[in-house]
DNA sequence: GTTCTAGAAC
DNA sequence: GTTCTAGAAC
């Protein structure tokens, strides 16, 4: 870029003005290093306004700085702005101050993530207070929501900067600049780079010693990803778009009844896309709240549309009157939800294809608890179109499902259903009841009724998302594969709001941790027999140790997906692992290194054949660990495995010894990292090439253990006490402790066993 | 995994 | 009265 050129002072009319300066950076860019040098220098008076420090040097409002940024315009100034500035909505009460008297310039400090957050990270002693690992989470995050700066928001000068060399540049040019200079209008040194998304992608379905092409679909998701983002960053600026793909469903509905002919174009390009067509649940023959129903919908929508790629939710209704389709239409676009990803459909939600020419893979049937056919509404409809293929399929799966839950059922492919519309999968779904006529009637606890409801909306589009993960290239042209995993869910609720249910079947199944996907059966009328069981899927699918994950324990799983969605928290990604911060950290440096493996849960999942990727985890845990010793010679670091983890994807933890964190709260944070609940890596690794797995420690024995000091041993009545003898206990580490590389710390530390 | 909070412990 | 834990809910 060539700022020289473009800079030199000009023009006798301008002169005299004071200027504006609004910089645009993340934490880390430079921004006030910027202004400290250009004032160091220059002969011009400027002042620097940082929200940082602007109260009395506390950090202050954005107010604030625009009383101080007026005052001293005012005073013949110029001005810099030295606070991170992202979005256009940030900017804009600043680029008001701009008038007549006053010129208005941005400068952009474009720089490298990597190096913005390796600057915060290292800074001590910043303005904001944005050190350490916090300072990568705060600068990804904004990285994602940038808005560059564009002349038609007020300014006259903008200048991007991307390297060292782009600021040496703007340095050299705003530091010349007399007290009445001007510089020439325009937009200086931008490239071509408002991608928010790296494409680089990275492999996740990578299951060992299989040949399935999940590779091939992850890719393929992640590219229509970028896409769709893309589409959606259109849909914005312009009026038309996919939004009008259901009102025209709507409209052509109206003039033709129940024929469908005409297809948005850009509805069309995305007719490949993974789609879900469900009911309204629960509204109809239920009787549910509308208003609340909807709600729940649209904030389930919400929760889910970004886990599943390019896939899309479509809300299904057979009339343009239904209250349902028109109060969730309001209420998306209220809350923005992406309408390539989310919209509704007026039609039969057996014949979508054939009738509608909207395609989906897969449909939700608002089922009965008992998953027979009949009754009436979407239950029969369903079943009477998929004929007796479904019927056979449901009950290979299950008997019965619980009021919140969600069963997978792969549509046999001799089902009309299939052969005509393209379904390969149901999922069935029951709701919660308000009708007193049908079984189980909440009897208006709406309370419990929208926690089901909510539950249930939670399993069909995990159930959904769970077929989308397993889809190969090229969706659904190759949807008659068989190759998925069913998953099922075990939520349970409360059938009746008089009786008193146990809903610890869960916590159960956590402890045990080995349990077998074996339905239940209850057959029969007696629906007592149904309260507190589970519907799991087919035990085929199962592996030895599978366990029910609660919709809060997926979220590393999710990291391992899709990491570059997260970049908040990540600090690194490879083919193999990711590195993040752990969200709450229970010491001074706590890490996760994250294994990308589908179908690694937990410890319990690990083989021989995993070796090496827990020697990989280890080499980077290590590394990172190295990395934080070097800044500080005191840490100590410890690297291993929880015996039963809360969150679901395998996670190696990088810990410091200290235990210094507020987050450090109770005896299960303790225990878990200091009881031989915590297997060191390096005995994991070595057990596992002798004996094939990890030996596992119990969680009930091992939680409830008396509090006692990691390095001298002693007990302490709670965790405060105990948090203020470890900050002073120096004792020398447990000799166990010392062998064999359990403890890593710096060569130049000799507090370890001193 | 966290948050919230009732009630136990002090 | 305050501190702390532990269980439920999410």
């Amino acid at each position: 870029m060539d700022l020289v050129g473009d800079s030199r002072p000009k023009g006798e009319e301008q002169q005299g003005k004071p200027m504006l300066v609004i910089l645009v950076g993340p934490p880390g860019s430079g921004k006030s290093t910027f202004c400290e040098e250009v004032m160091r220098l220059s002969t011009r008076p400027w002042v620097r306004i940082c929200q940082d420090n602007i109260a009395n040097g506390k950090a202050g409002s954005k107010a604030q700085c625009l009383k101080s940024a007026a005052t001293a315009l005012n005073d013949g100034k110029s001005v810099f702005i030295d606070r991170c500035n992202m979005d256009r909505e940030q900017r804009a009460e600043f680029v008001k101050l701009g008038g007549p008297k006053v010129v208005v310039h941005a400068l952009v400090l474009d720089l490298p993530a990597r190096l913005c957050i390796s600057r915060s990270v290292k800074r001590t002693g910043h303005e904001g207070n944005l050190q350490g690992g916090k300072a990568a989470a705060v600068v990804n995050r904004m990285l994602q929501n940038k808005e560059f700066p564009k002349l038609s928001e007020g300014f006259s000068r903008i200048t991007f900067c991307q390297n060292e060399s782009d600021v040496q540049g703007a340095l050299n040019t705003y530091r010349a600049l007399g007290p009445s200079d001007t510089l020439s209008e325009g937009v200086f040194g931008q490239k071509n780079s408002d991608a928010k998304v790296q494409l680089g992608i990275m492999k996740f379905f990578k299951k060992t010693g299989s040949s399935e092409s999940d590779n091939a679909g992850s890719i393929a998701n992640n590219v229509q990803d970028a896409a769709s983002l893309k589409n959606a960053e259109e849909k914005n600026s312009c009026s038309e778009g996919p939004v009008s793909f259901s009102d025209n469903a709507v409209t052509v509905l109206n003039e033709q009844k129940d024929q469908m002919v005409g297809m948005n174009s850009n509805a069309a390009s995305l007719s490949d896309a993974p789609t879900l067509a469900f009911p309204s649940i629960s509204t109809s023959d239920f009787q549910f709240d509308h208003e609340k129903a909807t709600d729940i919908i649209i904030e389930k929508v919400e929760e889910f549309v970004d886990k599943i790629g390019n896939a899309r939710l479509v809300l299904v209704d057979l009339t343009h009157r239904s209250k349902i389709l028109s109060l969730v239409k309001e209420k998306a676009s209220k809350r923005n939800i992406d309408s390539n990803k989310f919209f509704t459909f007026v039609g039969d939600i057996t014949r979508l294809y054939s009738l509608g020419g909207l395609r989906c893979n897969v449909i939700a049937n608002a089922a009965n608890w008992r998953l027979k056919a009949g009754g009436g509404g979407v239950n029969a409809a369903i079943f009477s179109a998929a004929g007796p293929a479904l019927e056979v399929a449901t009950k290979e799966q299950a008997n019965s499902l619980l009021p919140g839950s969600a069963l997978v059922v792969p549509l046999p492919s001799n089902s009309p259903l299939f052969i005509q519309e393209g379904v390969t999968h149901v999922i069935h779904v029951v709701g919660p009841n308000m009708n007193p006529e049908r079984p189980n009637c909440l009897k208006n606890d709406y309370l419990t009724g929208c926690k089901i409801l909510r539950d249930a909306y939670a399993s069909l589009f995990e159930g959904f998302a769970s077929i989308v993960r397993k889809l190969p290239k090229g969706s659904i042209e190759n949807l008659g594969s068989k190759q998925f995993e069913i998953q099922a869910h075990c939520q349970n609720a409360p059938r009746n709001s008089e009786q008193k249910i146990k809903r610890d079947n869960a916590h159960e199944y956590d402890r045990t941790k080995k349990y077998k996907g074996s339905h239940t059966e209850t057959g029969d009328d007696n629906s007592d027999a149904i309260v507190g069981k589970i519907s799991l899927g087919s035990e085929k699918f199962d592996r030895s140790t599978t366990k029910a994950w609660g919709s809060w324990a997926q979220a590393l799983y999710e990291i391992a997906r899709q990491p570059q969605k997260h970049k908040d928290v990540v600090l690194d990604i490879s083919d193999d692992v990711v590195v993040l911060n752990d969200l709450y950290p229970k010491a001074q440096k706590h890490l996760l290194v994250l294994a990308r493996y589908e179908g690694l849960d937990q410890l319990a999942d690990v083989r021989k054949e995993h070796l090496q990727l827990l020697k990989t985890m280890h080499a980077v845990g290590l590394k990172w660990a190295e990395t934080f010793m070097h800044e500080d010679a005191s840490l100590i670091f410890r690297l291993g495995y929880h015996s039963a983890p809360s969150m679901r994807q395998l996670h190696l933890h990088v810990i410091s010894q200290d235990f210094d964190s507020k987050q450090l709260k109770n005896k299960k944070h303790w225990n878990s990292f200091t009881t031989a609940f915590f297997r060191d890596s390096v005995d994991v690794m070595k057990e596992l090439s002798s004996h094939g797995k990890a030996r596992l420690e119990d969680y009930d024995k091992l939680m409830s253990t008396e509090l006692r000091c990691h390095r001298c041993r002693s007990a302490h009545p709670n965790i405060p006490r105990l948090k203020s003898h470890i900050a002073n206990c120096r004792a020398p580490f447990p000799a166990n402790l010392l062998q064999n590389g359990r403890l890593v710390s710096s060569p130049s530390n000799a507090s370890i066993d001193a």
